[in-house]
DNA sequence: AGCACGCCGACT
DNA sequence: GTCGGCGTGCTC
């Protein structure tokens, strides 16, 4: 018997292992097996497939041990992996990588064994062979960590090979399950003492200790009220040590034993539906579940506050009451407080949340839980993809058109939606993909007929879609040189909306206090050394700062180019926006939400609830301030700098600038009463601009293709991103270079061939984008070159070498 | 991911 | 003439 068994590695295909006779019985697809890969490093695989016959082009090692007594996933989870690694170019193993929960992953740690047989003079030894010699004499075994600690260098492997080679140690590979169930320590009463008149005794003929006696009245005491009695929780109580109760315990009369809890506080299983949805939705419902009967996955393209949660709620409730499970994702910035308490309190216990913050044991817990089926609904972010359902009913994307769905570093560079909809058909399951801005893809999937479409055209309780007016800041008089951040108008629209007792955001895409500083003399902009990007000056740090690489830089105050003294902070970013809006408005009360204010995902928590109880009047922000959050008291959207958003030139910009904008605009008048955005914009007849000013995103993607002739509908579908990844920038600007000339790239997917370009990535079908390996030499770079050239190239591309879209002229599909 | 092997530049 | 850097290839 052999297996075929997934190790976690990028290895270019999965490994073989033989099953010894006596393990055979137990040895299943889904079971972890400890192997033996290379020399002596050890690793836990899991089995993927179970082969009767022995492969003939190598001699199969044994298998050492069998760690699991039933499968660790279900069978669509390896189906699941599989598709991945095909579909997105890399290893089953990295796939195991991201999926499984790093404390069911066991990996050897190399132990050093004291050579007993070893005489006890060193003076053949080196300084730190000796230190670690010593060491080891006195402790008989050291792990690889604390030799490191011992020499406090990184550099430990040659020293202990040397060591080897000595006779002083030899090297054991130990295997490691990291999962630690949490234990904490219950109190009972000693069974002796249940009698009640048993009890009565002792209690009245207590003779010395009288802390003891105080201590196991309190223990009475709780046992009444909390039915289980923990020792922090008596400890607390009766203000005593735990050295009494350890007394006690000697005594005999109280007991102390631990016991495995889980991590994660559970609620009551209900489910508790407390409104009504109004007619809008209902019809919506109907045509998503009579969708579904059709086809299995439906794009829910509703405006902004138009109630999708709610009918994702009805959706939830009755697959939940079908005993079927549900995984439901959003973007990991998405998952606030603010959505998960809303839909605990109509799901209870039956949902779990996960995300990749969560810590290693408590993901444990809940890929158990679900895997059993106990959980019944997953609310998490992409990584929750990977969580082995029993039976997934449905499946929702929430924000679908949202890019974190997109993993991009490291391998497996998957998108969640479109894995999700894959592993959702191997349960035959629905996807429900939901977004006030759908992506071009999912759009064109329904066009297509793939997907059902339903819209939702309507706001929830018929609040109007926001008015939005557009400000030319061209018009705008005796501006200051470079833009003017606060116009007139926008000043009295707040001023109005801070009367009005209601709250204003204002949008600036960019961090910082001036994207950049220019010498008044020469014109120098001080640029980042690794990345040719201008460095933004942020003003709270007093640095400068590359917002590319995030390098930062101290302020410079002299000119490079010509010695000068003089610079000028052009734009503006979130900082001095904030800034000149507390200087218009010194009563308000203003808060700044970008990647900068933001530390720790709770800042980000707790900044949404204080704006969500009104104590802050006027929020500006950049693109957090837009992803899912409902504000019920915001009636004035201003966007400040609009032309930063449209005047790129990559090819998804127009896309992502309906989206933004919309998406920004959404925020304004969700509840009571009609909002207003402003828009302030020099280039006022940008075409997007009137798709977001009429809400029509019917015609976007008609607009993407009038603005690139050249190409047939669907206009993307032979887009190509490659990306140059390479330690050393001129050989990364070389491969640019090469691109850029016209030439071509070998699409090919091998990894260990000769010195070609190499595919690592795959988008989607849609939009594909390749990373390219180039050997280090010029050389070799040449070669590489001519290889290039057999296919001809079309290129678009940002000034930065990172990143080139290329248009080849096949399609790569 | 490790680890081995082999190739070139910097030291006894 | 050797040490050690890293580039490359292989591990069932």
């Amino acid at each position: 018997m052999f297996v075929e068994v997934i190790i976690p590695l990028a290895l270019p295909k999965n490994y073989t292992w033989a099953v010894p006779e006596h393990m055979q019985a137990a040895v299943q697809p889904g079971i972890r097996v400890e192997v033996v890969l290379g020399k002596n490093k050890r690793y836990a695989g899991i089995i993927k497939k179970i082969l009767a016959v022995k492969p003939e082009a190598f001699q199969p090692k044994d298998i050492l041990n069998i760690l699991d007594t039933e499968p660790l996933l279900y069978p669509q989870q390896l189906q699941l992996w599989e598709w991945i690694a095909q579909y997105y170019m890399c290893s089953e193993g990295e796939v195991m990588q991201a999926a499984i929960p790093s404390n069911l992953k066991l990996s050897s740690e190399s132990i050093l064994i004291w050579n007993e047989e070893r005489s006890y003079d060193f003076s053949d030894l080196s300084d730190t062979e000796y230190v670690i010699a010593e060491a080891l004499e006195m402790k008989k075994e050291l792990r690889l960590s604390e030799v490191q600690q011992l020499i406090d260098s990184s550099n430990t492997y040659p020293v202990i090979k040397r060591l080897i080679e000595k006779g002083v140690c030899h090297v054991w590979e130990e295997l490691k399950d990291k999962y630690k169930e949490k234990t904490e320590t219950y109190i009972t009463l000693s069974p002796l003492y249940h009698d009640e008149s048993k009890l009565a005794d002792l209690l009245n003929n207590w003779s010395k200790a009288p802390k003891q006696m105080e201590l196991l009245l309190a223990y009475l005491h709780l046992v009444k009220t909390e039915g289980e009695v923990t020792q922090p929780q008596l400890l607390k109580k009766s203000n005593a040590s735990a050295a009494q109760l350890k007394g006690l315990c000697d005594k005999g009369i109280l007991i102390s034993e631990k016991r495995a809890v889980d991590r994660i506080r559970t609620l009551p299983k209900n489910i508790q539906i407390d409104f009504t949805l109004s007619e809008v939705q209902e019809k919506a419902l109907q045509e998503i579940r009579s969708g579904f009967s059709e086809k299995p996955v439906c794009l829910l393209h509703g405006v902004t506050a138009s109630g999708k949660t709610e009918i994702y709620t009805k959706l939830i409730e009755e697959v939940i009451k079908e005993g079927k499970q549900v995984l439901y994702m959003l973007p990991e910035i998405a998952l606030t407080s603010q959505i998960i308490r809303r839909l605990q309190k109509h799901f209870g216990g039956y949902i779990a949340i996960y995300h990749s913050k969560f810590n290693p044991n408590e993901r444990v817990e809940i890929w158990n839980k679900v895997k059993s089926g106990e959980t019944k609904v997953v609310l998490g972010a992409r990584s929750s993809l990977f969580l082995p359902f029993k039976e997934l009913g449905l499946v929702i994307a929430d924000e679908e058109h949202d890019a974190s769905y997109k993993q991009q570093e490291p391998a497996p560079r998957y998108h969640a939606r479109d894995a999700a909809i894959y592993y959702a058909s191997l349960f035959k399951a629905n996807v429900l993909l939901g977004s006030a801005t759908p992506s071009i893809e999912s759009y064109y999937n329904s066009d297509q007929q793939k997907y059902n479409l339903v819209k939702l055209e309507e706001r929830f309780g018929q609040v109007e879609l926001p008015q939005i007016s557009i400000i030319d800041i061209k018009k705008v008089p005796n501006k200051e040189k470079g833009k003017i951040a606060l116009t007139p108008a926008l000043i009295s629209a707040i001023d109005t909306s801070l009367q009005q007792k209601k709250q204003v955001i204002l949008f600036q895409n960019r961090r910082g206090y001036s994207p950049y500083l220019i010498c008044n003399t020469c014109g120098w902009i001080p640029q980042c050394q690794h990345c040719d990007v201008t460095l933004t000056y942020h003003k709270a740090k007093n640095k400068l700062s590359c917002h590319y690489c995030g390098t930062s830089y101290p302020v410079i105050n002299t000119c490079a180019a010509c010695g000068s003294h003089d610079f000028t902070q052009k734009n503006f970013g979130t900082e001095k926006i904030e800034e000149l809006v507390s200087e218009a408005f010194p009563d308000a009360k203003i808060a700044r939400m970008d990647y900068d204010s933001i530390k720790g995902k709770n800042d980000h928590d707790a900044l949404i609830k204080l704006f969500e109880q009104q104590r802050v009047d006027i929020l500006v922000g950049t693109q957090m301030v837009v992803k899912g959050l409902d504000f019920e008291h915001v009636n004035l959207v201003g966007i400040v700098d609009a032309d930063g958003i449209l005047n790129f030139t990559d090819f998804r910009v127009n896309e992502r600038a309906f989206q933004l904008m919309e998406q920004v605009s959404g925020r304004a008048g969700r509840k009571d009463g009609k909002g207003t955005v402003l828009i302030q914009v020099s280039n006022v007849h940008h075409p997007v601009l009137q798709f977001v000013k009429e809400h029509n995103y019917n015609h976007l993607y008609v607009f993407e293709l009038g603005n690139r002739k050249q190409f047939d509908y669907p206009p993307f579908t032979r887009l190509i991103q490659v990306t140059f990844k390479h330690k050393e920038k001129h050989i990364a600007e070389e491969a640019a270079n090469i691109m850029l000339l016209g030439l071509k790239a070998n699409f090919g997917t091998e990894s260990n061939g000769p010195a070609q370009p190499v595919v690592e990535r795959v988008r989607n079908q849609y939009l594909w984008e390749i990373l390219i390996k180039l050997p280090k030499d010029a050389k070799r770079i040449n070669q590489c070159k001519r290889e290039i050239q057999q296919q001809t190239i079309i290129i678009q591309s940002n000034k930065r070498y990172r990143s080139v879209t290329i248009l080849p002229d096949v399609d790569p599909v």
